[in-house]
DNA sequence: TTGTATGCGTTATCAT
DNA sequence: ATGATAACGCATACAA
């Protein structure tokens, strides 16, 4: 890589008047600009991040920690947050928990060393179950910034940005119950014991409590066959005529047992899922969905990180994303 | 954050004291050492990454440019690279071209200033499509290494990890020709414009031509409507008894148009797609597949470069990582 | 065993 | 208008 030392060594000049030539100063004359510029344009030259990152004493670079990008809510996210990082000049450094506390943690020490201005963070479903988020609150002491968003900790003081789970999931429930006149609704549910699960599982229930109509929940966290459970379930309780999965998949695999029990959607079961960008095009018919805006989760998450980076005023604060029920074919 | 002058100041001793009782010099006095750490600890010190970067010349980071991470096959993909990465001490910045080649060439010239060690890059769709390369070839020039997986430039000379797409279409669609007796075999694919797709869609044909059966491609990129696209080929072409879809997508959406078609799956009809993990989860019956074993792409793409940085005698390669056929309930 | 000096590449301050 | 020097934090060759 070429530095200033170079180029002033091959035009006899000190290194000083390179940085302010390449700079644009004031102080520099016209012609030595030119010949400055012409000669770092043929050798490629580019200040060398990691000096101006040590001088500065600032990265322009953020930690992002995620339990997992198969996920496509979180894949989505990740796009937003790249997006949005790249059009503020940061860098995203991305690190996965996979779910783990410990991986979660290391990931957390191992970037507050100096490697980033802040950090956003959904934290690990072990985390979160075990209720251990001392190293999260480790970080803040440090003075490093850190956003949570999706899954979030109430105990820790920091800016989040969430979704609107319990209202979310009551509307998407009221509206079986008093658009389509369901009187059976199942809720199936792959995350049941997160705290987003736990939420959406609440709106559920006071919209049927409200309703006065009874509640049914399906629990599939570590169960192994999915699809035949699911089957069963139904096979067992023909009366079930809505369904409300609150993860990404529950749902389509819903849709496929009914239709293998010769149920007819929407006419005799409707069906409402959590899903992204093209979730839809995975049944047939083409599911209903609340669709969680995960890019602008994203997008939220960078602004208000980088405002709490270089906002002297920033005020801590949690931001609700609106999410959108996205009507299709598996409702009436 | 605490520094090495910090600890020198309280303790009265020298900075490079210090650094190397830190570094558990033979040099300094097991006292000292013991002085030295206990108020390291108790000080929470840790280096600075960014002063050790600049000092040693190397970011131990890794620039990983990818066209999205929304497609569960680059998804994986990126949990290899990052699991690797990491238990190789190596960080991942991560930018995503959007399959955009003015933002993969951004990405490639933005971190080409020392902000990484050596980039892991499958190339923009636009970029391959339209045949600019240039920029990634320049890199290279900067003696910063380049490692391409997945979609690969055959003109430039660099380390590349890929997927025998060839050969696996080809044992593929030879399965339903010899062991299921298909005769009228359709591909489908959303990915012909791609270097996998065009390499796929040869396996396609060999086989057949080999067989004396006739092809048929059924191509669906930038088509709207990609199920009635299905739907409608299929109700025109009831002879059709194979499907050998090249994407992750559009062989679920064929299951599900042969059902609506009543067509018995796999009596009638049999399918076989590209997928991952849990892709065949979401179809009933489920869908088999080729698995491409993303994740072990993202690691041995990980281990090639970091010996290419690490290793003296290091050589140019590239490598095929085994796929494997994973029959499901799609075919008999 | 400890300390001093130097340099990584950049930029800001202070001479000249 | 140009140059010398110092500093960011760390590590190391070299003195003492």
């Amino acid at each position: 890589m070429t530095t200033l030392k170079e180029l002033a060594k091959l035009l006899n000049i000190s290194v000083s008047t390179v940085s302010k030539a390449l700079n644009d100063s004031h102080e520099i004359s016209e012609n030595t600009k030119r010949r400055v510029n012409e000669l770092a344009e043929k050798l490629n030259y580019k200040p060398n991040r990691i000096a101006q990152q040590l001088k500065n004493n600032k990265t322009k670079t953020i930690g992002v920690i995620l339990p997992t990008v198969t996920n496509p809510f979180f894949a989505e996210v990740l796009h937003g947050i790249e997006k949005t990082a790249t059009e503020n000049d940061y860098d995203i450094i991305v690190c996965l928990s996979n779910e783990s506390l410990d991986k979660e943690k290391r990931s957390l020490e191992l970037l507050s060393n100096g490697s980033v201005d802040g950090f956003l963070i959904t934290v690990a479903r072990e985390s979160q179950v075990k209720e251990k988020t001392d190293h999260i609150a480790e970080v803040l002491n440090t003075k490093i910034p850190v956003l949570m968003f999706d899954r979030v900790v109430n105990e820790i003081s920091c800016d989040k940005v969430i979704v609107n789970d319990f209202q979310l999931v009551y509307d998407a429930t009221q509206y079986l119950i008093k658009r389509e006149r369901r009187k059976n609704i199942l809720l199936v549910s792959n995350i049941e014991e997160l705290s987003v699960g736990k939420l959406r599982i609440r709106g559920y229930r006071k919209a049927l409590e409200e309703a006065g109509l009874e509640s049914n929940i399906l629990k599939l966290d570590n169960v192994k066959d999915v699809d035949k459970t699911i089957y069963e379930y139904l096979k067992g309780h023909p009366e079930t005529d809505g369904i409300i999965s609150i993860d990404h998949i529950t749902g389509i695999i819903a849709i496929n047992m009914a239709k293998n029990l010769n149920k007819a959607i929407p006419k005799d079961l409707s069906v409402i899922g959590f899903g992204y960008e093209h979730t839809n095009l995975l049944s047939s018919p083409k599911i209903s969905i609340v669709h969680q805006n995960a890019y602008n989760i994203g997008e939220m998450s960078v602004k208000l990180l980088i405002d709490n980076l270089t906002n002297e005023n920033h005020e801590l604060q949690t931001i609700v994303v609106p999410s959108e029920l996205k009507l299709s074919e598996s409702t009436q």
